[in-house]
RNA sequence: GGAGGGCUGGCCGAGCGGUCGAAGGCGGCUGACUUGAAAUCAGUUGAAGGGCAACCUUCCGGGGGUUCGAAUCCCUCGCCCUCCGCCA
């Protein structure tokens, strides 16, 4: 949610940020909602005013003694026009809020500008994609031969989108899981989380996913209860409503989950291998500190992630994404993208986002400076720390053999009963 | 699912329909004492919105109602606790 005032102050500059970031909104019509709402207020709150004074009158007199009926007659009529301008109020206090949850957050000034994903900058590469001496094969071809991917079972119990893992690759994810909580919680200073996989709309809400992203979420009929899409959402809810005090910041938390799309808008995308699933297991990675220090702490959220990937020895590159592309909660995300051979392309594996206050301003989350003044928002942050089907594919594709087998990782190896190779 | 109890400021906890944003305590902050700290004493300390400001308004789980006036009375929803039932 984006501060109300810059409706007032700047909004020639929002309706740029919105053209940058490919959104047509009303803009207008919300800043005169905003003057409607401010002009109705002064109105009630000086004959609500009034009331007060009369009311304590009427105590007065009473007490004397004295006969106050006229008064009482009085206040009663202010009463009811209090009453209808508190009608009219908050009905424009439930659209303007209305409006706020869905407009998009403010790039960062270092975000590049551009429509879509081919304006995204590229910041930096990590290792070299191998050279095979044969043509490498996709995940599901080198899965499935395995016996480790089971498409068609997949379907079967659920619809497509879904995929069973079966023995050693079930195995290997469960090993992923553990290698990145470790890795996240020993050597980056994260605190592991288990939390809930279904939470309430004010949690998404909170995040961003709702009042406009509902159709992208599984929901449960008759309760009020939705699907995480990514750990990200109970995460930064964790101290929604708070008023922190600044010495327990910056706050990091880290947590294994599954994931739940729909993937509304991607029919025909990635339909083969399970690069796209309705269900994917995630660690992730959550921070929230103080605006001074949001986009230092993007840097080394991102740097934690990049480091999964340069303990298993995968190629990546770094990406900033442009205004185009980027989430609706972000002020600024760098994806990592891993290689992957079979498609001679980088794909993403994790998105780390500064969000700024915007979740912070949805949740009503603050912080008590410690050296005193008005309590002021947190920035919270979010970054895959990775996305382990995908880093499940990277790896069979990354390190297969002519032979249809692939190796184990070095680092994965401990948390493998020691096998080095699978096939 | 059944029965009962509760929800008040950062935390704990009192509160008669009017002078209650709310006693008291803890915590925080400031000062005194101290070489410093602790202890002690004194003072101070909620949030949001509107306004240049003085100031005004709102907030006692959410919503609604009664009333000139509601933390206080009524209705409703939610959550928590205890007991019973069921259960990994």
């Amino acid at each position: 949610m984006l501060d109300i005032r810059l409706f007032r102050d700047d909004l020639d500059g929002l309706k740029q940020m919105l053209k940058n970031r490919g959104y047509e909104y009303p803009v207008d019509k919300v800043a005169s909602l905003d003057e409607e709402r401010r002009r109705l207020l002064v109105e009630v709150e000086e004959l609500k005013a009034e009331r007060n004074r009369g009311s304590k009158e009427i105590a007065e007199a009473m007490a004397k003694g004295v006969d106050a009926s006229h008064l009482r007659e009085r206040m009663k009529n202010i009463g009811v026009e209090i009453k209808e301008l508190d009608e009219k109020l908050s009905m424009i206090e439930r659209e303007l809020k209305e409006h706020l949850l869905r407009i998009p957050n403010w790039p960062h000034a270092s975000v590049p500008i551009g429509p879509d994903e081919t304006h995204n900058v590229e910041v930096r590469r990590w290792g070299e994609p191998k050279d095979f001496g044969f043509t490498p094969r996709p995940h599901w071809e080198i899965g499935e031969n395995l016996g480790i991917l089971d498409f068609q079972r997949g379907v079967m119990l659920a619809e497509s989108r879904f995929t069973v893992l079966v023995g050693f690759g079930a195995r290997l994810g469960r090993a992923l899981i553990n290698f990145m909580l470790d890795l996240h919680t020993k050597e980056h200073g994260f605190k592991e989380i288990e939390p809930p996989f279904l939470v309430n709309s004010e949690t998404m809400q909170g995040t961003g996913q709702l009042p406009k992203f509902g159709e992208d979420l599984y929901s449960c009929s008759g309760e009020d209860l939705w699907l995480i899409p990514t750990a990200e959402v109970p995460l930064t809810n964790m101290h929604r409503g708070e008023i922190l005090n600044e010495n327990v910041l910056p706050l990091y938390y880290t947590a294994y989950t599954p994931c739940f799309r729909r993937e509304a808008g991607s029919h025909g995308r990635d339909v083969r291998g399970m690069l796209r699933q309705h269900q994917f297991d995630k660690v992730e990675l959550v921070k929230i500190c103080t605006p001074e220090k949001s986009y230092e702490e993007l840097e080394t959220l991102t740097q934690a992630a990049e480091k999964v990937l340069q303990l298993l020895e995968l190629p990546y590159r770094v990406v900033c994404l442009s205004t185009g592309d980027m989430g609706f909660a972000a002020s600024k995300t760098y994806d990592i993208e891993v290689w992957l051979p079979s498609q001679g392309k980088y794909r993403e594996i994790s998105s780390c986002s500064n969000c700024e206050d915007f979740q912070a301003r949805r949740m009503n989350m603050r912080y008590k400076p410690s050296e005193g003044g008005k309590s002021r928002f947190v920035h919270t942050l979010n970054g895959s720390g990775v996305a382990i089907g995908r880093c499940l594919i990277a790896i069979m594709e990354n390190y297969q053999q002519e032979d249809g087998s692939f190796i184990v990782p070095k680092v994965l190896r401990p948390y493998m009963g020691g096998i080095e190779k699978i096939g």
